[in-house]
RNA sequence: GCGGGUGUGCCGGAACCGGUAGACGGAGGGGCCUUAAAAGCCCUGGGACCUCGUGUCCGUGUGGGUUCGAGUCCCACCACCCGCACCA
């Protein structure tokens, strides 16, 4: 019985048995170790986005996996040492709410679920390097994350402070503004509140200038560019001192700073606002009854509600203050208010206030009634005198171009003068200086939550906050930590936070920290980690680091824009500039993976739409889900599994299958002949090879599956008759290895069938001869005015006039050529197009 | 409001530098094989029109423009998606 019938292509008998043979033997362990290895050449650091273990792998992860293994495949083929780590995000809330809702320990929670998405990447054949393997919420990792907090705070990129926070209840936990999407939190959507609290914070804005320009040097979507641009919030202006109108406390007038983009509109400030909480209000306003109620109003206000400006139940935004401030220009006094439309984290949380050039202003100053004057005269781009502003009739501030008046000397200069001279003559009299500003704040990294690593600090009744010496790290978390306790688990723990001395003073009342970090702090350094995983000297060796950073390919979800891509860029500047890398970047190259959707919506258990790899590979293997993922559309665009089917890429794998037996039998039968369609045949398989090595390089999986699927095509044409010798042969082993970074299994299995002694993806990359694809005779399309009006054969790289002839002789085309010709435009081998009047 | 992106058959998507629009696949339709089914294989596959051809016209969100020639370049617009936004 020919082998085609004995055996179908039969995925769930050949992959597991290869999977378990990859994991077992390590097959895809980089040897040397990254640690040791100090050259950089030839060698691509690839990287994927860790999981995070709440369950088994979704279909996300397949996608972005998938991705990943068919270009690290791919590279590993051409040459390249690849380092392919693979890891865990394993500390985070899941893993607390789990052990608080139904008692489970949060550690073998975590390993339990770690357990089930490791033998779903091996069983789909993801080619990772099982030696790098890391998980954060192993003290063995999270002993180093609590050095970087350290080494940050001893370089002063660490501070705690008091602030108003971000408070989700829900989570029980502040938050960054990083994870503030909307007034909802980013992980469970429940509304957050600000609230007075002291915290821990990373100095990020200390880096803000380079972690904006230094987008410019990597190799990223534009669009995540544009999300961090966005974030860091640059803006140019300048900084003003206001003085009091009357004597403070100290006896002479008290100085305020402002922060301002348009000091040019500095004649147009009629008042003056202060945020609601700033100390010289709070100071001056100390037992105001008014105050008190508008301070409490304010608090209880939602970020939302602020954020909806013109929401008619925002109420009243501001009170007046019982005192007025100078204008340092117009020398007038005007009065001060205190408002929630002016923040006290941004800039310096006072700002003098122009009503005709700023929407806020101008709506405040509309309802109390306050003095809308008009300094600018509107003009247009280029300079044209327009209508002047009538303030009594204005619904909106002007924010356009014009020329300055009622501003004394300044009148009649253009308003972007205007604002060089002014700031200028700020300097010249001390009055303030030129500054740069950034929407971005600080990141806030300590949590109260205890499924993390703890905060690696005592607090001591004499020494204040005092770090815990490098060599006393880790600080563990207790394995008896009470998940059912209102509160801090580590809080309440019965001797984690009290059972420790100061270690600078020995002091018994000191108590430990009982936060603990962001498990973004965790992600902000793992790729360094996975340089050495084991290493107990040390977080990473440093010549390694400068081996193999920035990662050469990072590919994940576009979820993380200004979360863990930013905190990553950050840290590895922060360690640069502490001397323990050379990298400027973290990775040089991003990859955003489209989403999995269905029927264009997110899948959910709770939409009942819910597709698991589990379901696609039972059904089809390993390969086909691989293949379906990566041929359905370009990497970057997402994938509505409604419209993709895998029976199409299952039936084509299914045909390489049976080719490649049919060939065996042949060959074992001894009528292994080339037919006549062989040099066919080889042009269709060196076009394959050519066509699909430029489309993988570029990541073009899908029309590269499109070429390997035209050369199946070919091949079975080439051996419908029954022949098929070398040429088959050599098409077939060709076509196994563009596929092997795609599909591994089926090309592993027929690649040994084939006699091969070594893996299919041990091969090196094939290559073809380009003259193949060389012919004698070239259709030619002949337009008349630029419309197609026939084809004609001629032979390659055919003269003008020889072509023209052939063109004119043809019938169809001699049926358009009734005018006169007044042009032929020739595009050699390609196209003719005769241009005729009339 | 600001910034970024996307619009091509029934569907996913191709189309290098401006040069045959719709590669490759899916769904559909027809056929071969079979007692039948599955599997496999073959044909068809944007629209309209007629004189039914090796035919004509239309067709890449809309309207203009450049060009011998535009899905591709330029201008204006429409729709949808994403991000930012009381940031001074």
């Amino acid at each position: 019985m020919p082998r085609v019938e004995a055996e179908r292509y039969d995925p769930q008998a050949i992959e597991p048995p290869i999977a378990q043979r990859w994991y077992d033997e390590r097959t895809y362990s980089l040897s040397p170790r990254p640690s040791a290895d100090r050259s950089g050449d030839d060698t691509f650091y690839a990287l994927t986005m860790f999981p995070y273990p709440s369950g088994d792998l979704h279909m996300g992860h397949a996608e972005i996996f998938t991705i990943h293994d068919a270009l690290v495949r791919h590279l590993r083929m051409t040459g390249k040492r690849v380092l392919n780590p693979i890891g865990w995000d394993a500390f985070g809330l899941p893993a607390e709410n789990a052990a608080r809702d139904r008692g489970a320990d949060p550690n073998r929670w975590t390993y339990d679920n770690i357990e089930e998405q490791r033998s779903t990447i091996v069983r789909l054949g993801y080619s990772f390097d099982w030696d790098t393997v890391l998980y954060t919420c192993d003290p063995v990792y999270y002993r180093w994350t609590q050095w970087l907090f350290l080494e940050l705070l001893d370089a002063g990129l660490a501070y705690r402070k008091e602030g108003n926070v971000n408070w989700c209840d829900s989570c029980a936990t502040v938050l960054a503004n990083e994870q503030v999407v909307d007034g909802h939190c980013e992980r469970c959507g429940a509304e957050v509140y600000r609230r007075p609290l002291t915290q821990w914070y990373f100095r990020t804005t200390e880096y803000a200038d380079e972690l904006l320009n230094g987008l410019e040097a990597i190799d990223w979507p534009e669009r995540v560019k544009n999300l961090q641009r966005n974030w860091i919030g640059r803006s140019e202006g300048a900084e003003i001192t206001f003085r009091t109108a009357d004597e403070g406390a100290g006896g002479d007038p008290d100085e305020v700073v402002v922060y301002t983009t348009r000091p040019d509109t500095i004649f147009g400030a009629t008042y003056f606002v202060f945020a609601p909480e700033h100390p010289l209000v709070t100071e001056r306003m100390q037992g105001d009854a008014d105050y008190d109620a508008f301070l409490e109003q304010v608090a209880r206000r939602s970020e939302l509600e602020r954020v909806s400006s013109m929401s008619e139940e925002r109420g009243k935004r501001g009170i007046r203050l019982n005192f007025d401030m100078l204008n340092p220009f117009t020398g007038e006094t005007i009065p001060a208010y205190a408002a929630d439309y002016v923040l006290m984290d941004y800039g310096t949380g006072a700002i003098m206030a122009v009503p005709i050039g700023d929407q806020r202003d101008f709506e405040f100053a509309r309802q109390e009634g306050l003095e809308i004057r008009p300094i600018i005269r509107p003009t247009t781009d280029d300079g044209q005198l327009l209508e002047a502003l009538d303030p009594e009739t204005m619904t909106e501030a002007y924010l356009g171009p014009g020329v300055m008046i009622n501003s004394g000397d300044y009148d009649g200069m253009p308003w972007e003068e205007a604002k060089e001279r002014i700031i200028a003559d700020v300097e010249a009299k001390g009055w303030g200086r030129a500054r740069v500003n950034y929407r971005l704040r600080d990141w806030l990294i300590s949590r109260q939550r205890s499924w993390g690593p703890p905060v690696p600090i005592v607090h001591c009744p004499e020494c204040g906050e005092v770090p815990v010496p490098t060599e006393d790290l880790p600080i563990e978390l207790p394995a008896d930590l009470d998940f059912q306790v209102s509160g801090s688990p580590l809080d309440q723990h019965p001797t984690f936070k009290h059972d420790v001395s100061c270690p600078r003073c020995g002091n018994e009342d000191a108590t430990r920290d009982v936060d603990t970090l962001d498990t973004f702090v965790d992600s902000s350094w793992y790729f360094l980690r996975y340089l050495s995983p084991e290493d107990d000297q040390r977080a990473w060796p440093k010549e390694a680091a400068d081996a193999w950073l920035p990662v050469d390919q990072y590919t994940g979800g576009v979820e993380h824009a200004v979360l863990h891509l930013l905190y990553s860029r950050f840290v590895v500047k922060a360690m640069r500039d502490r001397g323990y890398l050379s990298a400027d970047e973290p990775f040089q190259r991003l990859l955003n993976q489209g989403q999995v959707i269905m029927d264009g919506a997110a899948m959910s258990k709770s939409k009942g739409n819910l597709v698991v790899p589990g379901e696609v590979y039972e059904e089809y293997g390993a390969d086909t889900l691989r293949g379906t993922m990566l041929f359905a559309s370009a990497p970057e665009d997402d994938i509505d599994w409604a419209d993709v089917s895998p029976t199409g890429m299952h039936k084509w794998l299914s045909r390489v299958w049976r080719l490649t037996l049919e060939h065996l039998d042949r060959e074992e039968q001894g009528r292994a002949k080339d037919g006549a369609d062989v040099d066919a045949l080889r042009k269709a398989t060196a076009a394959a090879i050519i066509g699909a090595s430029e489309d993988l390089d570029v990541r073009k999986y899908n029309t590269a599956i499109a070429k390997m699927m035209t050369l199946t095509n070919a091949i079975l044409d080439a051996t419908r008759d029954g022949s098929g010798g070398p040429a088959v042969r050599e098409a077939l082993e060709s076509l196994l290895a563009l596929l092997a970074p795609i599909c591994p299994f089926i090309t592993e299995e027929l690649w040994f069938r084939l006699g091969h002694a070594t893996s299919v993806h041990e091969q090196p990359w094939p290559t073809a001869d380009a003259t193949l694809l060389e012919e004698a005779e070239v259709e030619i399309v002949v337009q008349v005015n630029g419309k197609v009006r026939g084809r004609i054969t001629v032979p390659a790289g055919a003269e003008q006039d020889v072509v023209e002839a052939a063109a004119r002789a043809d019938d169809a085309v001699a049926a358009h050529l009734a005018g006169e010709l007044v042009k032929t435009v020739y595009v050699p081998d390609k196209l003719v197009n005769l241009v005729v009047k009339g």
